[in-house]
Order: structure tokens, then C-alpha cells, then sequence
DNA sequence: ATTACTAACAAGCGAGTAC
DNA sequence: TGTACTCGCTTGTTAGTAA
């Protein structure tokens, strides 16, 4: 029975956790990388189960996903809920590079420099540490919901637009810092991070070296 | 290789995401529901396949999940993210109680009444719909973190003081409404739902009806 | 107390095929 | 197009046991 909670999770994707869905045998098992013949065993076991409910047609059928299936689902996602909330579950690793990025900029900005302080509790050092990283690792910022995120708000000065930012707290070999992102800006494989120290002089950093970023909190 | 995904849980349950930890097979595997053999070969096969990397010692082991296990898992739990974040994915069911609950009293202080206007956008109808739920149901709305709820804060008047409420917003019947609960007090097992139309007569419900609440939005 | 081997067994899979 | 049988075979599990 352990095929249970991945053929479940594919329903679910597929929208069978509130309503029936129309599902092929084949397109499912296609989905989870197995037969049609099994996809149909799976079906059958998980309906004698009580886990989904079916109604066939001539031509196909249409799944949902039941109260106790749901409950299972839930339940999983708990843990997983468990896991990735867990701090430090979550860490980055990627390379120092040299070259001022985008916040090195920023930071000299009394505009930003007053919202860190307020939002984030320290002064930040008048630099960024950049961190170049591969784009799974920085794929895993993602996880971090809008909500977690610290929002840095534009403002004006000297007649121009200072656009809006955004902090996700991290630590760096047990130092309080964060990664800034300008919003409205791609993704250009740079970390920048900002602290209350000199990171690159304090941990004895030089470019090429190996570094991890630990995310603080997230949810 | 279906047993991968929920070793890999248990062991990132027991910490094994970011450090080793000492992991017996006998544990795991009634952690798991399968034999100490069981568990003793699937951690052989993953460390084969690269997902966890051991440190054997003579009265145990230590175990730690690799970066491509981590990725595995951070993969499973995008998909449970968009299952229960999807509109209308989580739905509480219970039945229409009568009584009044703390949730009206509210109702009639301006302190309150304003603030739902402005934090959710209706102004609500003079009382409350009380629904029976079991703890199950109940425990559902854990789902919705601390960011997604939104907060009623608490205000002076009268010369006492009104304590804080959380609202989550919810949908019956395609009517938008919100589950309101008093912060500082235990669950009852009913949920109070506020509104801008008289629920009760709108939907045609009388005490012992079966109802459901459709979640709105989370993260 | 551990882990992990071997060997017998069971569960799950999928090709072929019927409907 | 569909689903779901049968049945041979593979994969995963476990008891027994060694270290």
C-alpha cells in the first residue's frame, strides 16, 4: 500500500480533491510513471478503500477524492509542513563573487538604510556579500510565502523613484543577516546579502570560496 | 523504489534535513510500519542512490539527508503546497446549531463592527451562524497559517477592554463570509460565521442542517 | 544492544488481451 | 478510444541468523 499517497497527491493535482474529475487510466499512470493496467489496480484498491469515488462512463471515468483521502493527504502535508518550517531546514549554498550588485546601491539611501533598521533590527554595513548561485538553489526562496518575506517600500529622493525591496532573514555561519532582492528586477543567479558586519572581512571570505545561507523562518 | 519519498520523511521528521542524527533500523522501521530488515535495506539502497549519507559506528549509526534527498523532499512539498493552497481544496463540514456564541456579542460594538468592514470588506449582519464541528473538522483550519488569518484587534470601550478576534474567510453556498474566532478562549467544537446577509434565511437552514465551509485563500 | 546477510515469500507490476 | 481481467515475473519484505 504504498503507492497510496503518490497516486492521491497526482489526483489531487489534477483537482480531484473537491470535485470529480475525468481520469484516463493511461494519462494517470503516464503521470506517476507506471502502466495503465496498474494505474487501474491502484483505482480499483484505493476505491475499495474508501479513499476515492468513481463513476464510470463507456468512455472513461470520473474520480474525487474522498473525505478520509483527504484527511490522508492532509495529514502528509502536515508533515511536510513540520519539516520545512523546522529552522534551518532550509539552506543555500553556493560561491562568493566579487562585483557590486544592485543593493550595494540601496544601502547608501538614508530612504532604505532607516526602513532595514525599523524592519529588520541592525544597521546594515555599507555593502553587499554576493553570493553566486545555481538556479535550483535559488529556486528554493520560493518556498518562502509573500508573507514571510520583509517588505521594503519604495520612496522618493532627489526627484527620483527609489523602487520597493524585498528581505528574507538567513544566517551565514551563525551571523544574523538577510538576503535582499530589488522587486522589480531579474533573477540573475546573485545573492545579495546584507548584515551589520563586514561578512566578507569577519569570516575571512575571498571570492571562489564555498558558502551556505541558512533561511531563519518562513510560514 | 516507492518506499524512497516516505523514508526520506521519517528520517527528515527525526532532524536528518541539515545534520546527522542517530537513526536505528529497528526505530525507523516501526516508525514506518515495516521490519528492522526493511528499514536497514531501504537505507542501504538510498545511500546507493545518493539521497542520505551515513556514518556507521559500531553500536548505531548516524544519518543525514543529502542534497539531492532535501530537493526530493522539497519537490514533494511544492505539490502539496498547491493541492491545499488551490481555492475551495479545504472544506469543513458540520452541521447548523442555534444559540448565540461569543461571535455576536461582538457584532454589536462599533469597535468590531468597523474593523470587519475594513479588513474584510463587508459590513456584517447582527448575528452569527453557529456551525457543529468535530475536533477533525476543527483541526483543519491549522492549515491556514498565522499570516493568512486576519487579525481583529482588540480596542477600549465602555471603560473595559474588548479582546482581539481572528477571521478566516470562507465561503457557503458561493456566499463570501468568514469563520470569526474570539482569540483568547477554547474551542467549543462550533464555529461562528459571519456575514453580510442573514445566512439562516438566505440559505433556508434550520438547526441539525448539514453545511459545509469552503476555505478561501491560504499563504 | 546494533546492522545486514541469505533465502523464502508476498505484493505489486505490466504485457497480453477481452470487453 | 476507454477499463480491467489473468498470469508470469520482478521488486520489496521479512524470518532467521551471523557478526
Amino acid at each position: 500500500m504504498n503507492f497510496i499517497t503518490a497516486t492521491l497527491k497526482a489526483l489531487a493535482l489534477r483537482g480531484a480533491s473537491n470535485r470529480y474529475v475525468p481520469v484516463s487510466t493511461r494519462g494517470l499512470g503516464r503521470g506517476l510513471g507506471v502502466s495503465q493496467q496498474t494505474a487501474s489496480n491502484r483505482l480499483i484498491a484505493m476505491e475499495a478503500s474508501g479513499l476515492i469515488s468513481r463513476r464510470r462512463g463507456v468512455h472513461g471515468q470520473d474520480v474525487m477524492i474522498s473525505k478520509d483521502g483527504m484527511e490522508l493527504l492532509r495529514r502528509e502535508f502536515a508533515d511536510y509542513q513540520r519539516i520545512f518550517t523546522e529552522p534551518g531546514a532550509i539552506k543555500l549554498s553556493g560561491t562568493v563573487a566579487s562585483g557590486l550588485g544592485e543593493g550595494q546601491y540601496y544601502l547608501n539611501k538614508p530612504g532604505y538604510h532607516t526602513q532595514i533598521l525599523e524592519k529588520l533590527g541592525f544597521t546594515p554595513f555599507n555593502g553587499t556579500l554576493n553570493i553566486r548561485v545555481s538556479e535550483s538553489e535559488m529556486a528554493k526562496l520560493s518556498i518562502v510565502p509573500p508573507e514571510s518575506r520583509i517588505r521594503i517600500d519604495s520612496f522618493r529622493a532627489d526627484g527620483r523613484t527609489y523602487g520597493e525591496a524585498e528581505c528574507i532573514p538567513v544566517k551565514i555561519n551563525d551571523i544574523s543577516c538577510a538576503i535582499i532582492m530589488p522587486k522589480r528586477s531579474h533573477h540573475t543567479g546573485v545573492l545579495e546579502i546584507i548584515s551589520a558586519n563586514h561578512l566578507r572581512q569577519e569570516l575571512c571570505l575571498k571570492d571562489g570560496d564555498t558558502i551556505s545561507v541558512i533561511l531563519e523562518r518562513r510560514f
